[in-house]
DNA sequence: CGTACCATTGAGTTTTTTCAACTCGCGTGG
DNA sequence: CCACGCGAGTTGAAAAAACTCAATGGTACG
């Protein structure tokens, strides 16, 4: 593992976003409400289940979380990764319709749903900053969509590693901090073609990958040109 | 087509959707800020298209609406199909992210976003349905992910047909009012696979189809075994 | 009654999965 | 220290699924 790989750090410039203030507004008001105090997960430890009452929402600090559901015959969907900075939890109902679980090391603030709800009843700001994110949410599930449903292999690797330098801010080069069946199960794929399809992608140079979990893009303009 | 097709009538049963009390906020709400004007759009018109402002919030008192998005290369996805009682573009940012078309004859209540926005700031009740409205979204899109993501065509076809037979509350049989290509576009399918699965769905006496637009559901016990 | 559009079906091809073997890195315990 | 085993990753070959191309069938509407 590199030494200070990006999804452990909570640089500001990671956890404000979309903007400064947005992240600025949100960080308050979970510190508040937190109390101050932070959760701690092991990787592969669950934040949350399936079916469990969605009482709490959450915001990362440090380290990665990936979303997902489970069918009945084992298959797994993961929705999301998400990151530092990132907001988890609101889009709940009554019960969690999907679990979380951390994917490296994570520390994340948990604040009562009822808490934020009213606060944001009372910030006119925050509820804003809120109901912003939801959009995000939701447009990100329509782009996870449309990936799953009309490309093919290439594609949604491609699209995955570029979005993924793109979130972590990558400068020359990044670690994933996934396995590759989690990436599979992020893109509708199997282990084994995600892999084929990182090999192919070395192969033409368009990433190199000096360890099996690090990947540099080689100027990434061909990449995206294949993002559509 | 028949001659009351269920997609065309807007009864209560249909519109008071999730529940008899939501539907009659929602309806209040509507009703009023709209000043009882509709809007009327025939088959293939567009409601609104991708980048717009998103200025207006509109509900569906009759007809069928489809949301979709096109690619650069003219790969279409279709993200859901929309029925009466349905409240469409209240997720959209400032942008439209998606298109609408009216995919039957369609009659619509607009209001303005803000105006909605400022009655469910003053109306607890309100926003909770238009809260509890987009957690259904929500979740509709994952399920959607996770049909395109981890099953086959058989599942997809299935997961359709009986979802859509939920939908429009089919007591015996219903009318598809879209085309085959719409609904490959939303299974992620070739028109050619959703039809070689329905025709084989019939083979099976699974479903029948007395007319091509037509289905009616054989008990539908195997076939909500194939949807996991 | 002809035209246009939607739908169906067959045949061959491509893509991805499945099955299986093998490699690599790493931590454990002899 | 080194052998061992385990989990993750890679790779090849065969099989399955879906797509493309192409032709045909059906229905509605002028």
């Amino acid at each position: 593992m590199s030494p200070n790989p990006a999804w452990q750090a909570a640089p500001a410039s990671a956890v404000d976003r979309p903007s400064r203030a947005a992240g600025d507004i949100l960080g308050a008001a979970f510190d508040q409400l937190s109390g101050g105090r932070a959760m701690a997960f092991e990787p592969a430890e669950e934040i949350f289940g399936q079916g469990e009452p969605a009482n709490r929402v959450y915001r990362i600090l440090s380290g990665v979380v990936r979303v997902h559901r489970i069918l009945a015959d084992g298959r797994r969907q993961i929705c999301d990764f998400l990151h530092p900075g990132d907001v988890l939890g609101p889009e709940a109902g009554v019960l969690h319709a999907v679990s979380a679980e951390a994917v490296t090391p994570v520390t994340l603030q948990a604040v009562g749903r009822d808490a934020l709800a009213a606060r944001a009843a009372a910030d006119v700001e925050l509820a804003g900053v809120l109901w912003r994110l939801s959009i995000d949410w939701f447009n990100r599930a329509r782009d996870h969509m449309l990936i799953l449903a009309r490309q093919g292999a290439l594609e949604r690797v491609a699209a995955f590693v570029l979005a993924y330098a793109e979130r972590v801010g990558a400068v020359d080069g990044f670690d994933l901090p996934m396995t590759r069946q989690d990436i599979a199960d992020y893109l509708g794929l199997t282990m084994h073609t995600v892999s084929r399809t990182l090999s192919q992608m070395c192969v033409d140079h368009l990433i190199d990958m000096p360890s099996q979990r690090r990947v540099r893009l080689n100027g990434g303009r061909r990449l995206e040109a294949m993002v559509t």
